[in-house]
RNA sequence: UCCUCCUUAGCUCAGUUGGUUAGAGCAUCUGACUGUUAAUCAGAGGGUCCAAGGUUCGAGUCCUUGAGGGGGAGCCA
């Protein structure tokens, strides 16, 4: 007997060959058709049951949620909706599933919102459209790496457990192992991180960058693809407290390079999913529409889901340096008529968020590379320009989803770096072994962070990031 | 953390100016039917109205506080 997952079967012309398939029942109609889903296609398969020549017994547990081994025939269907079909020979219940049970989950057969869904993350990979975010998430994993590894990058695994408050990019998650209740204390009082496990004062990683451009100072291109965390209280549709960044790193490349990089990135990895995850996005377009149906024009996506990717990797990035941004919102209507929370008056302001999205939503209508920011907003590590003033940083703004990168050409001269970390209060101590590297042969170099559960947002249609990931850690949730 | 909205059956939701026994659809259970596609038909069961306190003769409804969730903002990826 051939083992084969439902996904192949529906592909298969092998009709009158006998098989076997588990699953789980997704609908049991007539005390005949059993809809069978193993995961590994969003569609199920049909599986007709002899009811009449079929246990009592075994037919009362052919429940939803059940899991079962069904060995049968593939057959052309005699109904409509499925090209083909199993006729069962023989049926195994290999777990079984109460309906007064199911009922009271999501896996009852009906819709449920998203945020019910949230509730049961346990379940949830079991719906329609989870999984098929959830296939969609890891095709564009697999994506990632092709992509670098085709480029000639090395994917280098940086520390989860870091010694340095480096960056800034937020606050973190403190690492001990420390009895809590009473933690050793220093003559002041202060609690004595020496006699902890590391012998100083740990974190949990917000950024893996800057061992990222050590290992670029050796290896050339390296990129890093791992989980990041950030203790920051962000109760957003668009922020995780512990999330899966991507950072690349590379040698002798400026901003332009850099920018070039992303853009070719992201392109990349979104044609690899419109042609390897037909189905699902195509379930996942139709989703949307159907959700939007309910919302006022205004507040619904110009275009179908897999139109508005396609869009994204055929049409070049919109480069617009900070300054001409300003410009652009200077003399934007929502800014003269003062429908901005905050108004655009003059060179250096920070850009909020509404800014943003006039931008790319409503002024270019593609996604937006902004760069040469003001150095005053921006981090200590960004070269500055020759004009004093701004710093080599970018970022990439998405329609819906705000900022999907944020990267820059590093400072790669010691002097200026040097100066700049004392000026914002970086500890050089601490950082030593990040300015070393800009005094044994420093070169010019470029990276960048994506936020991957971003890009699957994007790429999904979904608006949630708590709906784009398996288990979402947000303030005041860690369950499952 | 701030602003704002929401919380009623397993789920989605209705519930009028505060008034008798809190409703509907789906789901579940029982029966009928059996080439169905969220199957169909008949009947039945199912409620700590988020929690605590208050106002009132009387609170699902009004007030206060708290919890959880949605949307927006800040921070960022």
């Amino acid at each position: 007997m051939i083992t084969k997952k439902v996904s192949e079967l529906l592909q298969s012309d092998q009709i009158l060959q006998e098989y076997k398939v588990s699953g789980w029942v997704r609908a049991f109609r007539s005390n005949r058709f059993i809809a069978l889903n193993d995961g590994s296609t969003l569609h199920n398969i049909q599986c007709v049951v002899d009811f009449e020549n079929t246990d009592e017994e075994v037919l009362k547990q052919i429940n939803i949620g059940a899991a079962v081994a069904i060995e049968g025939t593939l057959k052309e269907s005699e109904g409509k909706g499925q090209r083909v079909e199993i006729e069962v020979k023989s049926i195994e219940i290999l777990g079984e599933a109460q309906p007064e049970d199911i009922k009271k989950t999501i896996l009852q057969p009906k819709r449920h919102s998203l945020e019910k869904l949230r509730e049961q993350a346990h379940l949830r990979v079991r719906t329609n459209t989870f999984g098929a975010v959830m296939r969609v998430r890891s095709k564009l994993a697999f994506a990632v790496h092709e992509y670098f590894n085709n480029k000639g990058f090395y994917y280098v695994n940086t520390p989860v457990i870091t010694g340095s408050d480096a960056e800034g990019a937020g606050e973190m998650f403190k690492v001990t192992n420390m009895d809590l209740k009473n933690p050793p204390k220093d003559e002041k009082g202060n609690i004595d991180f020496s006699k902890d496990f590391f012998g100083k004062e740990t974190n949990l990683t917000v950024s893996g960058q800057l061992e990222a451009e050590t290992f670029a100072l050796g290896l050339g291109q390296v990129y890093t693809f791992g989980p990041t965390f950030r203790a920051e209280n962000s109760n957003t549709s668009r922020h995780l407290a512990e999330f899966w960044m991507i950072e690349p790193e590379v040698a002798f490349c400026d901003l332009e390079g850099n920018i070039d990089l992303a853009e070719d990135f992201i392109q990349y990895v979104l044609k690899y999913i419109t042609e390897h995850c037909k189905d699902d996005l195509e379930f996942l377009e139709n989703r949307l529409l159907q959700e939007e149906k309910s919302k006022p024009e205004k507040d619904r996506s110009p275009m179908p889901l897999r139109e508005k990717i396609d869009f994204v990797l055929k049409n070049n990035f919109k480069r617009v340096s900070y300054t001409e941004a300003i410009d652009i919102l200077k003399n934007s209507k929502p800014n003269k008529k003062k429908k901005f929370n905050y108004i655009i008056e003059e060179w250096g302001a920070d850009l909020q968020s509404e800014h943003e999205r006039y931008l790319v939503e409503k002024h270019f209508k593609c996604p937006v590379v902004l760069f040469d920011y003001p150095a005053d907003i921006k981090a200590f590590y960004m070269r500055l320009n020759d004009d004093g003033k701004t710093v080599r940083a970018m970022d990439i703004l998405f329609p819906g989803i705000g900022e999907i990168v944020g990267g820059s050409q590093r400072e790669e001269r010691y002097d200026v770096l040097l100066s700049k970390m004392k000026e914002l209060g970086v500890d050089e101590k601490e950082l030593w072994w990040y300015l070393e590297t800009r005094k044994f042969g420093t070169c010019k170099h470029s990276g960048f962070g994506l936020g991957f559960e971003r890009l699957v947002l994007f790429a999904t249609g979904m608006t949630n990031i708590r709906d784009v990931i398996p288990y979402p850690r947000t303030p005041q949730n860690a369950e499952f």
